[in-house]
RNA sequence: GUGCCUGUAGCUCAGCUGGAUAGAGCAUCGGACUUCUAAUCCGAGUGUCGGGGGUUCGAAUCCCUCCAGGCACGCCA
């Protein structure tokens, strides 16, 4: 069982709160039916204390009362006992401001040590199973900015899903059948003869890239002409079939370099296959949902979107479209008992969330157990011009040659950073520089400190149930120990909410509290005392730190 | 035309889901290394929170409307 000590002290307040206002109610002093739904938070205003609540304000209606009249009948009847409150204030409008006993906060740093890899760990996501499906990108190319952000993106949302306690499954959906998989035949096809010495057209909806040229002449290094004589629909199958196998190693080793890793890779033909598509397409049939027109079968998702069109799932040639095959694909995620689905999609793709949704309910599952997490797209800058990616040309850069520019680390960071909902404009150049304009040298360079603290201090690091944690007492020493307690709700929250540009702002906001904390308190001090106590803190910094970054998937070095 | 996202300091962006005097980084200016790493710290300044209405004790945050930018509206994926 994993503490909480924020959130422990956050729920002892507000049962107090609640009882204070209980004893009131009894002795006549105040009138309400019930209590509403009211906040304990840290303000932001130091002056304001260590937690607020808001409750007095909300229910001044209800009681018919001013918010200052119930804050004070509140604050007479609050017993302080086990909430460490020292001092409690009415303030503004109607806030309760409580200040804390700064020893409170000591119990993190013993804490911090015993969990140590395991810090910041909650429970909230208990027994909840949960699917992130990222990335996913075509397996007819290579990696480009987009796919990188859904990378980073989805990847750190997986830690911090495991981290607050869910059981996260990452997924990887190859899309290996459909219009996309013809297309890339035939211009493998092209290729080939082209790279062979013939003659042939390009087709027009092909893919130009060279890393196509290439594949096409490792097949001819190694087949050399024995494609030539098959007929063209075999042709096309054995170059799909080898190139296909080709680029999803190449993906997959590409992940891999960014630190990505997926449990499943899930491949589209395999519901073309096993005939889960018809099954589903006969499922629908049967509620009513499948109607033909023009010779094709359209699904009816008007019934379930706001206004949405319908929409083809059997073209008039008879094949399947790409959502006939995702409804079968997500119909198999729920039937695989996933309680939580969560998609990375590119914001290109938004017009296609309502009718998924309405597909899911479709199918029999709750659509609301489905969360479509768009991102909006990436812009690359180089030499303060926009790199203009070329479909014709198939000329973009990949996640390979952003990650060999700028590093593993300040690539993924850089995505994490920001909100998914706002543009991303890449600056190549300065995060080329190994400058500390890049962020995330300043959150490694306080984790490398703080190990060459520890290392000039020696081998023996002291425990912190051996040391006198209340020497630590200065300003800067209790904001970090507030700041280190911060982090299993800062991870719980983040992860509840899908955001983890939060996580990357809280590494920022830590190392920087620890930085001025080294700038105002020297650790290695000839008290011993105070240096033993400042050691410890130092080291659960440390620990703190480097979990936040392993979230992150950025590495914390010892030196820099 | 319809739908989604965005609009906050000179620039890039936060803003804990309705709270108190709206914050960081970069850039600018001025300070701090004989001391555990100056890739750091300390100090200084800037805001019609795109505009206008509304909801209430209280709005950058919720609702309406208008403006600007991005994206999507295929028997493509």
């Amino acid at each position: 069982m994993t503490m909480n000590i924020v959130e422990k002290l956050k729920n002892k307040i507000r049962e107090q709160i609640i009882e204070a206002l209980e004893n009131n109610k009894a002795e006549g002093k105040i009138k309400y039916e019930e209590i509403p739904g009211f906040i304990i938070e840290v303000p932001r205003e130091k002056a304001h204390g260590d937690f607020a609540t808001n409750i007095a304000m909300l229910m001044a209606k209800e009681a018919k009362m001013n918010p200052r009249q119930i804050a004070q009948l509140i604050v007479d009847k609050f017993e302080k006992e086990g909430t460490w409150a020292e001092k409690i204030e009415i303030a503004g409008p109607g806030f309760i401001n409580f200040y804390l006993n700064p020893h409170w906060l000591f119990e993190v740093l013993p804490l911090v040590e015993k969990e140590d890899e395991n810090y910041g760990a909650s429970e909230v996501g208990k027994d909840i199973k949960v699917q992130v499906e990222f990335v996913s990108a075509n397996p007819t190319g290579l990696l480009h900015m987009g796919n990188a952000r859904g990378a980073a993106l989805g990847d750190t949302l997986a830690n911090l899903l495991t981290k607050a306690g869910y059981s996260v499954t990452r997924e990887f959906y190859i899309n290996d059948a459909g219009n996309q998989i013809e297309n890339f035949g035939k211009s493998l096809e092209a290729r080939y003869f082209q790279e062979l010495g013939h003659d042939f057209p390009f087709p027009e909806e092909g893919y130009h890239g060279q890393d196509v040229i290439d594949t096409v002449r490792r097949i001819i290094n190694d087949k050399g002409e024995a494609y030539l004589k098959l007929d063209q629909e075999e042709r096309r199958q054995k170059l799909v079939e080898i190139a296909l196998k080709e680029k999803i190693t190449a993906i997959r080793n590409a992940l891999k370099e960014f630190g990505v890793e997926y449990d499943v890779w899930f491949s589209e033909s395999t519901l073309h296959e096993s005939g889960a598509i018809e099954e589903v397409i006969q499922l629908l049939k049967e509620k009513d949902l499948i109607y033909e027109q023009e010779g094709a079968l359209w699904f009816r998702s008007s019934r379930f979107g706001p206004e949405d069109k319908d929409e083809v799932v059997v073209r008039s040639n008879g094949t399947p479209t790409y959502f006939a095959a995702d409804i079968a694909y997500h119909k198999n995620k729920f039937d695989r008992g996933f309680d939580w689905v969560i998609n990375i999609w590119g914001a290109d793709h938004h017009g296609h969330v309502a009718r998924m949704k309405g597909a899911v309910e479709a199918v029999g599952y709750n659509p609301d157990n489905l969360t479509v997490i768009l991102m909006q797209l990436v812009r690359l800058f180089r030499g303060g011009e926009i790199v203009r990616m070329s479909k014709r040309t198939g000329k973009y850069v990949t996640l390979t040659e952003l990650v060999e520019e700028v590093g593993k680390d300040a690539a993924r960071y850089f995505f994490v950073m920001r909100n998914p909902d706002s543009h991303l404009d890449f600056d190549l150049d300065l995060a080329k520089q190994d400058s500390a304009e890049n962020p995330v040298y300043y959150v490694q360079y306080a984790h490398a400190r703080i190990c060459s603290i520890l290392k000039a201090a020696g081998e023996n690091l002291p425990r912190a149930v051996n040391v006198n944690l209340k020497l630590l007492n200065e300003t800067a020493e209790i904001e970090l120990i507030r700041k280190i307690a911060d982090l299993p709700d800062e991870i719980a929250q983040a992860a509840k909410a899908l955001e983890p540009h939060r996580i990357a702002r809280y590494a920022h906001d830590l190392a920087s509290t620890f930085h001025t904390f080294y700038n105002s308190c020297r650790v290695l001090t000839d008290e011993q005392e105070l240096k033993y106590a400042r050691l410890v803190l130092v080291n659960a910094t440390r620990i703190t730190l480097r979990n936040v970054l392993n979230l992150l998937g950025v590495s914390a070095p010892e030196r820099m």
